[in-house]
DNA sequence: CCCGGCGATTTACACTGTGTAAAGCACGCT
DNA sequence: AGCGTGCTTTACACAGTGTAAATCGCCGGG
């Protein structure tokens, strides 16, 4: 499952390049070069070449470090406990904007590069594959909430879920026309509930 | 209002680069070479430079071009003259999903551009302002035939329709999920109906 | 204590793509 | 004829990526 072809090296320092990387990626985009990103960690140009390979690479290891750091199992469980249809999605919303706040530079990349990059795509989409089915389990449950409307199927309720709570959406909402994370929340869960649910 | 900075030489092979490089753009994104574009448009390099200045600038004119040539107006006009609150949303959908169709390969690699460069992230949010507008002008449509649900405001309601309907939850759900367009207009009238508009 | 090996550094170089500069060529125009 | 415009050719400077090889420091085992 994990290609970590290249272990190579001091763990530590490997980590503390990828923290750098993460906060240059942060606020320049793809645009870093790996001279700044060496520079920043305290070592050579060449110590990056080692321990990641290449460029692709060092942005590879970025998202799979990105996941272990996230841990989203024990929020995914909080959501799925939620006693309602309704309060799920408000849940469900919440890790949505903690997790894109946290991911947001990163994603912003890594969409560019999908088209670049194979296995960058690759690895990209098997994550976003992860969310989609992580939402098809919340709609599993408010079906079996019996709160699912009646005109939905479950794959297209989940399809659409995943859709309407991706990147973009967030982002024009959060970023662009300054909503709070709050109101985003609340926002996208009146929306999704009355879409969704029972009436 | 249109910086036109370098209008310079031959329309015609003007256009002929632009049409390349959308091409170009289509398939390989962001990473395409300007050497290419020069071949494949039957000049010199230099003549794409003399043209356009450089690499953002070429990108920048085809943003420009890219809405000389859509002409959005009559569809626009055309969704606003829907009759009723769902016909509106239908009509609404099936244009997004034809823009996106049509913007795609643009979409992609201005997404991306943003942040790298200032005046491409300038202009691509400029045509998104535009979307916004368009959007908002529905809602209040809408409102005007007494069909917008009591819940929402105008300002949020054309918020989360323009965020809804943006470039993200389409591509995933046309490309990464396979839906047919069809498909697409038929689920997110839905849910928008369920949404939005009064029981 | 010396030796090996590993992690990392330094230096150097090849390659690609961008962007600039200048001279020259072809064609049409008055 | 002379002139300018649109483009070509050639040349070069520069930045960033990726590779290769020699070297250094350090730590552990014989």
């Amino acid at each position: 499952m994990s290609t970590d072809a290249g272990s190579y090296g001091d763990p530590e320092t490997r980590s503390r390049i990828l923290a750098v990387t993460w906060d240059l990626v942060a606020d320049q985009g793809s645009s870093l070069k790996l001279s700044e990103v060496a520079e920043r960690a305290g070592v050579s140009r060449q110590a990056v070449y080692l321990h990641f390979g290449d460029r692709n690479n060092l942005l590879l290891a970025l998202v799979n470090h990105m996941d272990e750091t996230l841990d989203l199992g024990a929020s995914l469980a909080h959501v799925q406990a939620a006693p309602t249809g309704a309060e799920l999605l408000e849940r469900a919303m919440q890790l949505n904007t903690d997790f894109w706040t946290a991911v947001c530079p990163v994603a912003q990349v890594l969409e560019a590069a999908q088209h670049d990059d194979e296995a960058l795509g690759a690895a990209w989409r098997d994550r976003m594959g992860l969310r989609q089915a992580a939402f098809s389990m919340m709609i599993q449950r408010i079906a079996d909430l019996q709160e699912l409307a009646a005109e939905w199927s479950i794959e297209e309720a989940s399809a659409l879920l995943y859709a309407v709570a991706h990147f973009d959406t967030w982002r024009e909402l959060t970023h662009q026309l300054r909503w709070t994370d709050d109101h985003y929340v609340e926002a996208m869960t009146l929306l999704l509930r009355r879409a969704l649910l029972v009436a």
